[in-house]
Parts: C-alpha cells; structure tokens; sequence
DNA sequence: GAGTAAGATTCAGAGAAACTAAATTATTGA
DNA sequence: TCAATAATTTAGTTTCTCTGAATCTTACTC
C-alpha cells in the first residue's frame, strides 16, 4: 500500500497569518490585528512556506510581499479561513442552543394544550432550530426515548420509577368525572359504566386508582386514546368518562362535571435520557416546557 | 475594534483524523492507516473535538462513532482536506518545474533555428508549464533580464562582463561572410561594402573584430537587425555580408561562401540574474537550453 | 460467571512547534 | 552619518503532539 506521501500538516492560523499579511500593508501591521509579535508573524510564515515547500515571500526593499506565484495559496487561504469561519459559527450556534436538532415527542393534551403557545414560541424565537415532533400516548413517548428515537418527552409520570431517565415535573393536572346528561347524581357506587383509555395507559392508572378510593365501580364499556373521542362518547350516551378538564371541557358543548373535587391528579412531566450526552439545544427547550 | 473570536486553530492533521475515522471500521483501522498510534489518534481527535467546542463523538459498546450531528463539521473536514491535497499536488508540480511560468527571451536564430525544437519538446513534456517567449536583440533581452521581465534569455554573450548576471556558454556559431552574385575572389582588402546588424549589436561587435584582423575595411552602406532581410539585401547586390551559417544558406537559394573558413564565431550563451531565487521551472528549461 | 481479547482511553515523558522579548540586520530618509 | 522603520534571528519558555505502557470497558467463550 501507498505510504501516502502524507499532506502538509497546516493550521488555519499560519493560513489566517497569510491573508492578513495579504490585506495589510506591513508585516506588523499584521501582527499587530493578529494579536502576536512581528516574529511570530515571520516564524509562523516561515513554517507555513516551509510545510508547503514553495517559496512564497520576498523581499522589496524594507517590505516583504507575496510572490505573485503564491496567489494560488492565498486563494486556498481564504477559501479555507472563510469555510472555518462558518464552521466557528455553526459551533456557536449549537453550543448556545441556537441551532441543532431536538426530537420532541409529547401527549396530545401537552402539543394542543398545554404549552402549544410554548412550542410556538421557542420555534419562533430559534429559526435554525430543527425541531421534530411527535403526539403518542405516554408508554410508546418513553420507549422511543429510551431507545433514543426521541431526546425528550413530556408525557404522564410512569407510576413505576424506570431505569435511566431523568423526570421533571411540569405540570398537575386534574381529571373529573363526567357523565351523560341527566345521569348524574347518585352515590359513586351508582357510577358508569365506563368509557377510558386502553389498558396500560398511564392515565388510566391514575383514574382507576381515584375510582376504586371513591368506590366506584370501574367497569368499562369502550376504550380509546382519543380525549375527543371519549368526549364524544359520553356526549352520546355510551357511558361515563374521566378527562382533564382542558379536553373534557373544550369546545362548543363542553361536558359538565360529576363533581366538584376531581376523582385523581395525571402529573406531567420532562423526561430526558439520564446517559445522554449535554445538548444545549435541548436544554433550552426543557426548560421552556418546564416552566411553562 | 472587535478583538475577533479568533479561529478555532484547526489543522489538517486533525481533519485528515476526523476524515479516516469516518471511513474506517474502528479508530485502530483508521489509526494504522494514519501511520499513527491509536493514542495520537485518540488526543488528536480529542483535542480537535475541544477546538471546535461541540461534543463530535460518542461510544457505543466499544466502539466510538461520529454524533450524526457531526455530519457537518465531517463535510468541512473532507473539503478541507481536499483543497490540501490540490494545493500539495499544485505545490509539487511546482517544485518539480512541471508547473509555473517562464519567461524566456531568444535572439531569432535560438527561436528559429537552434533551440526550436527543444522549446517545442519541452512544452509538450511540460503542459502545465506557462511560458512567454519574447525574440528580440541581445541587448534588448540583457536588459529586460536585468529589470526582471525576462526569468532566462539565450543571447549573443556581451564582450563585456555585466555584473548580476550568470551566463552558461550554450553553442558557438560561425559567422560566414557572404557576397552578391559574381563579386568573391579578390583579397580581403577589396571586399565590402557592408550591410550588417545596427551599432551596439553584439553580433556586429564580433563581426567587426573579425574582419579588422583580416584586413577588411567595414564600410557599412546597409543596417538591419533581421538576418533575412541582410540575406536579400546580399542577394540584391546592395553589399556584402556576415551572416549565421543558418540564416544565410537557409532557404531554396542559399547565398555562397566568400571563403571556407569563417569570419568570427559568436558565443551564445544561456543568461540568468544572479540573485534570482531557484525556481525548479526555470532551471529545467535552462538546461534542456543548454544541453540542446 | 470467570477468563480473555478487542477497542479505546489515560498517563507520563520526550521532542517539536510556537510564542515573547531582546538583539540584529537592512533599508530609507533627514 | 544618524535615526527611524521593517523585518528577521536568537534565546528561553510554554504549549502541543506523539509514543509506549497501563487502564478501562465491552463482547465473546467456555
């Protein structure tokens, strides 16, 4: 195999030293805007002129100006001072935030209601971000987290702790009992049938928890991840139904309220993977989500 | 005035690291391939992964793979590297000679006749080589040699030693003296008149000591700096002449020789400046020059 | 599971590179 | 000739970068 011959090994700053010794008038002069001595400056050339192994000075007089068969190398100078500018820009803007990529997954009630205005906001305030999001219920929002399909997650706190992620509460969120019209008033034991989330939702951990402290029965007729779909239901007659407020309540016809105390509270949160390396980006928009 | 942010001082080593660790398996592939230790590799990387100041990397099992959110600073490192490697080819080239640019000056007859050919064969071998010829009288050539306008002239040699200049002699040419139809014979007493090259010529210079030391009065009734147009001139009967062996006996008529032995012989040399640094290009074609 | 091998990193020390400050050279102008 | 300006050279220090050895982590095997 070819030892390849192996390319001389120049810095972006004896490259920066050759276009400012280009645009200025006198060596010091260009020392002095590169922030060095005049023999750093000459030192700094000198190894430039020999890594590339052309001549590419010589002296007029007290000056010394660039050989005209060196523009070649000036050119490549700037191209190269020019295309690592950009890249200094683009670093920055990552390492502020600014910039970068940010997979957001959320529950529904959180991207419609919650903190929509919040994601609008954040998008507007950094045009270069590129944020991808994506509305599922909470159980599928923290597999794909855990999997790293998603960097964060605002979904109902799993009543289980799991290994590796990293919760933040964000929100408390009240459910209430609503039932079809004219069926309500009796005592809880009187209640449902029931129309929730699927087995294995994180909500519906939290309902049938508050239903079994009230007594109430938890027998259920009809299931879906849909808050509007469960509304719709119960505005239909099929059966009784636990919501938030922001998606039971919504709406021209909003549902009315079995009682005034809700049956349980859904506690949101932030989730981020706890191994996952510090991204600034999305830091950033945690802590919009966290504070609301 | 903005202290600038200064560049992240980048060199091509540490992109040339970035670049092979994209293409190979594991950083020990890549490493080998460097010509480097898997540790140089390592801190390298390390240390170019600080300049930039975004995280490049990260571990999966026991390998360490590019952040796809590198992807960027990845494109900047092959651009780079590209242009190094333009720029080091360009850079042989013009050690080697293969590239660059001559300025040649000849006299006519090195243009013409002696040195045709070779300028012909070295173009050809040289295609990226950029070479101006000027033909013009020797003194003219010295001259502009002097100023720096021409890198290399082929000349009459000065009588003269010129200080800053270093000639190599190249041929010796004889000068041959020749007469109009019917008019050889007599003793060099009765030859001439003349036409001949202008006052200052160097080749009039040789000429004239030539003929004195025969004996032959130089009266000059004709001047031109075109060997042609002396050889008709001869031919038109309008003087005698002594002309370069090939220009005069060029051509379907060739003029006749007043004697066998020649005239005078002119020494044409190959001429540089003294204090001229080396340039590969031009020291190439002065030799094939010289060589013939 | 313990043992082993592979991939990678960390550490210590040697050598190269780059900087500053001071001395030196060379050119220009009074 | 003298002084001022531009640049380079020199000496010494600091910073980088590399090698070789030791260490850590992960995957594989029995």
């Amino acid at each position: 195999m070819a030892d390849t011959p192996t390319l001389p090994n120049l810095t972006v700053q004896q490259l920066e030293y050759m276009v400012a010794v280009a645009a200025a008038p006198t060596r010091a002069a260009a020392a002095a805007q590169m922030g060095v001595t005049a023999s750093a400056l000459t030192q700094g050339l000198a190894e430039l002129e020999r890594r590339v192994g052309v001549p590419l000075f010589e002296r007029h007089g007290r000056l010394t100006r660039l050989r005209p068969q060196a523009a070649e190398v000036l050119a490549h100078a700037r191209r190269v001072v020019a295309e690592t500018r950009d890249l200094a820009r683009w670093a920055e803007a990552r390492r502020t935030g600014a910039a970068g990529t940010v997979r957001l997954g959320t529950i529904d009630a959180v991207a419609v209601h919650h903190r929509a205005e919040t994601v609008r906001s954040h998008r507007r305030a950094h045009p270069d971000l590129d944020l991808r999001l994506t509305v599922a219920p909470s159980g599928s929002l923290l597999d794909a987290l855990r999997v790293g399909d998603l960097d964060l997650v605002v979904c109902v706190e799993p009543s289980d702790l799991i290994e590796g992620i990293d919760t933040i509460l964000c929100l408390e969120e009240p459910l209430h009992a609503y039932a079809p019209d004219g069926a309500a008033g009796g005592p809880p034991e009187e209640w449902g049938p029931w129309v929730t989330y699927p087995t294995g939702s994180h909500t519906r951990g939290v309902i049938a928890a508050g239903l079994t402290v009230l007594g109430a029965p938890f027998e259920v007729v009809a299931e879906s991840n849909q808050p509007d779909v469960l509304r719709e239901m119960v505005r239909l007659g099929m059966g009784w139904s636990v919501l938030p407020e922001a998606q039971a309540e919504a709406g021209p016809e909003p549902l009315a309220r079995v009682r005034r105390r809700p049956i349980g509270v859904r506690r949101l949160v932030v989730v981020r993977r706890s191994g996952a390396p510090p991204d600034p980006a999305v830091d950033g928009l945690a802590n919009v989500l966290v504070s609301g």
